[in-house]
DNA sequence: ATAGATGCAAAGAGTTTGCATAGGT
DNA sequence: ACCTATGCAAACTCTTTGCATCTAT
């Protein structure tokens, strides 16, 4: 009885209760860059925190914020519904609590929508500290 | 005086009306892909394409759409303010007429918001016909 | 002849994947 | 010994760019 047959690296990094960790302790979602920085001693490869953080996500532990021509970010899965604020200066991204009302209404008759997104654009408050 | 030398093209390509007919024509976003798809007659290289587009999204006649892990789409400048849907069948993008309330008001205190994009994902009213 | 537009191929960024090896049990 | 996670490099997609060539003056 193998319950968890194509679940391959389920758990089973070495890694991967260190990335879980800064991706919590980031307190916004980071990219897979940011998490190798962040363990950049233990000299994990690239794919490996790939392969690690798309194994979270399967497992329902990580969520993966996709961004227009940037590097996909990761934050923890058990967040309230949000949404997310890019930095035109920084290219941090942060959360933006709340949702607007009505976005699933304005698809046009016809259109079943399954889920939405809203992306916010512009300076953060550090970069707009450190432009003056 | 910063020198400039390739990608000039501040005059007018021989494609240029023909690839704005055609994002015209196509009463939705669409791809590079799709525009070299409706000129293949013509035997236009990709690159030439990008460079159209590009220069006539810098010249004000088109508007780049930008999309999570998907090309980009290109649309007439002259729309008014408007979202999107991108349907996960056919990848295809629709314009979503309208805007949600208080979108820009959801960023937290100290955020400066320029711009926000809504992204609505799901099903297109074709592709629930085809799954019938 | 000159300016610049075009096609092709290479490069680049982000991500995935094939493969040989290292490592845990 | 076995099984699989890992690192490296190659592959893949979308896009830009270097360069030689072609086109229209």
């Amino acid at each position: 009885m193998r319950i968890d047959y194509h679940n391959h690296m389920a758990q089973r990094s070495r890694y991967t209760d260190e990335i879980l960790r800064v991706v919590s302790d980031a307190g916004r979602p980071v990219s897979v860059d940011e998490i190798r920085d962040a363990l950049r001693e233990s000299g994990v490869g690239t794919a490996t925190v790939y392969r690690v953080v798309n194994n979270c996500v399967e497992g329902g532990k990580l969520k993966k914020v996709e961004l227009p021509n940037a590097a996909a970010r990761f934050e923890p899965a058990d967040l309230p519904h949000h949404h997310h604020f890019e930095c035109d200066s920084c290219r941090k991204v942060y959360d933006v609590p709340g949702c607007a009302q009505g976005v699933a209404d304005l698809a046009p008759e016809g259109f079943e929508v399954s889920q939405h997104e809203i992306l916010l654009k512009g300076t953060c408050p550090e970069c707009q500290e450190a432009s003056v």
